[in-house]
DNA sequence: GCGACAG
DNA sequence: ATCTTGTCGC
């Protein structure tokens, strides 16, 4: 799959000014609502799926297909690698990777214009068009409501979720409990530190999709917000569907271990 | 100046 | 993100 929006495309090279101007033009064009065709109930995941090997079953099915995002670091630390795994009906229908180089440092805030372009990247290699990206990071849940999952649903046009294990910005409408039940959310919404938007407006939730039964030790909330295309709301019910067995949405759990598998494989180091 | 910050 | 073995708990 290619960018629609080519315009929109991050480009390391901007000044920050530019990069943050450009944050509030895609915040403007995204789309914080339910706009897709699928059914969203369609997207489950009971158990734990396999990463199985490389190649896998190319053969395209009936439910939606679903591609989680995630990237490793090289050793060398200026170069990021991006995996894409898409899954359909619980299976493995394609992955694709890519490996760019690093132009900034990390910035929150700006984490797009660091990342983005791998992501991108492996996108464009991948042989299917997925109707749902699961992108690690924020979406909504951002200063100017244009994080990771924005940016690049926005480019590619297609519907995205930010699944996040900490909190960049914003308040939770009651404090997160020490320990959250599995299935428990609790809304985020604006503040001061989100520019584009109403204070109190929800731009995402705490969700837990895993926890211990009893002990000392608790699992911490995920922080799930709109990239693009969807909703506050049922991105929590996706991602809470997407959890097999794991902390991490099934898509967002298999796209790491496909990217470190990938790394340690020895993609150029 | 203080605080606060995805990956 | 990454550096990293053992270890506490069920």
């Amino acid at each position: 799959m290619e960018p629609v929006c080519p315009e929109f495309v991050p480009d390391p090279s901007l000044s920050r000014e530019e990069m943050e101007s450009l944050q509030r033009e895609i915040a403007d064009v995204a789309v914080f609502e339910d706009a897709f065709a699928f059914d969203p109930a369609a997207i489950e995941f009971d158990s734990p799926v396999d990463l199985g090997d490389d190649d896998q079953h190319r053969l395209t099915g009936d439910g939606p297909i679903v591609a989680g995002v995630d990237q490793a670091f090289l050793d060398d630390g200026d170069r990021a690698l991006s995996a894409v795994v898409a899954l359909q009906d619980g299976r493995i229908v394609d992955r694709a990777y890519a490996v760019l180089d690093t132009e900034i440092p990390y910035i929150p805030g700006l984490l797009s214009f660091r990342e983005g372009g791998a992501i991108l990247a492996a996108l464009s290699n991948l042989t299917v068009e997925p109707d749902l990206l699961v992108v690690d990071g924020s979406g909504r849940i951002h200063f100017r409501e244009a994080g990771l999952a924005t940016h690049i649903g926005v480019v590619v046009d297609v519907p995205a979720i930010g699944v996040a294990k900490n909190l960049l910005c914003g308040t939770p409408a009651e404090p997160i409990p020490d320990r959250m039940e599995a299935g428990a959310r609790i809304p985020i919404e604006a503040d001061d530190s989100v520019e584009t938007t109403e204070s109190g407006t929800v731009i995402g939730h705490a969700v837990q999709t895993r926890q211990y039964d009893s002990g000392s030790t608790s699992i911490n909330p995920l922080y799930v917000s709109p990239g693009h295309r969807v909703s506050a709301e049922t991105t929590a019910d996706i991602v809470a569907q997407c959890a097999g067995g794991y902390k991490l949405p099934e898509p967002t759990r298999l796209a790491d271990r496909a990217a470190d598998r990938q790394k340690r494989a020895g993609s150029p180091d």
